[in-house]
DNA sequence: CATTATGCAGAATGCAAGGG
DNA sequence: CCCTTGCATTCTGCATAATG
């Protein structure tokens, strides 16, 4: 998908990109052999440029070199590309707080899920381990975690170094009329949670459990990780979920790039 | 060459919505 | 429950293209 973006050259928006797909011009490479840019509107000299650093930046795994330059309604673009030919790192992330007021309230628990395995921080136990094994990651992704986790990580751990790309789902998903919160999407998309006594619980129960925990009940703290654990893991369908069906509308031949076959089976 | 239309970037503003 | 943020919207200014 990357190879077909555009709207990271600057004087290019969201209608030029159109115009160049629909004029058949639909990657780097058709762009570079473009004989006569007189009608596009765009010095061929700063596309050229432009497209040049786009290649090394690529060839560099540089994903921070497009993340500035993308909208961030188009972070979604970054997944797929990265994702499949190059060894991203890529961390689905969601923490449970004591409370909503953000900073007066603490964080409880961190959950970070690289894809196969989750990995889970606990307040008064390993919480600023989270500090230097996120280092580790490139690309970041959450629900509403531009809002909600990142500000309240950067409050609560000093020093913090998060991914410096970052694709919220909450404003990918809206763009294809999925919206509300995470548990409603899981929902009209058809990767709700087993019907179990854990896909009733909801943010608050987060930290009812929290106060359960705190006041001695061996059986909160594993349900509490368990709901976390279960929120990162959903990132990922959703976030492969909302790639096929962006890239879909687009007008490019989009066949090849499908991610997910698996995700149409459990519906 | 002058004029006009177009469309993008950037700034400013107000508000909706999601997190636990 | 409350708060923060980014989004959507609107406006301005600029650069380019098209026209004759």
């Amino acid at each position: 998908m990357l190879k077909h973006t555009f709207l990271h050259i600057p004087r290019i928006g969201k209608l030029t990109e159109q115009k160049f797909w629909q004029a058949g011009i639909q990657t780097w490479d058709d762009a570079l052999q473009v004989p006569n840019y007189a009608k596009l509107g765009i010095p061929e000299l700063l596309i050229k440029s432009f497209l040049a650093d786009s290649y090394l930046a690529l060839e560099q795994h540089n994903i921070s070199f497009f993340s500035k330059l993308l909208p961030s309604l188009e972070t979604w673009r970054l997944y797929p590309k990265f994702s499949h030919n190059l060894s991203l790192r890529v961390a689905y992330l969601d923490i449970e707080t004591s409370g909503v007021n953000s900073y007066l309230d603490n964080i409880t628990v961190i959950g970070v899920y690289d894809g196969t395995v989750v990995k889970q921080y606990v307040n008064g136990q390993n919480l600023m381990a989270f500090r230097d094994d996120i280092e580790e990651f490139d690309l970041l992704v959450t629900f509403n975690g531009k809002v909600f986790d990142v500000p309240v990580l950067q409050a609560a751990i000093p020093k913090l170094h998060m991914p410096k790309a970052h694709i919220d789902l909450r404003y990918v998903l809206k763009q294809i009329n999925l919206k509300g919160g995470l548990k409603s999407i899981e929902r009209q998309t058809g990767f709700a949670r087993e019907q179990d006594e854990l896909g009733q619980l909801d943010g608050y129960d987060a930290v009812l459990l929290w106060r359960l925990h705190r006041r001695g009940d061996p059986r909160a703290l594993p349900t509490l990780l368990r709901y976390n654990a279960e929120d990162v893991v959903g990132l990922k369908p959703l976030l492969e979920l909302a790639c096929n069906q962006l890239t879909k509308v687009l007008p490019l031949d989009y066949a090849q790039y499908s991610i997910l076959s698996r995700i149409n089976s459990r519906a």
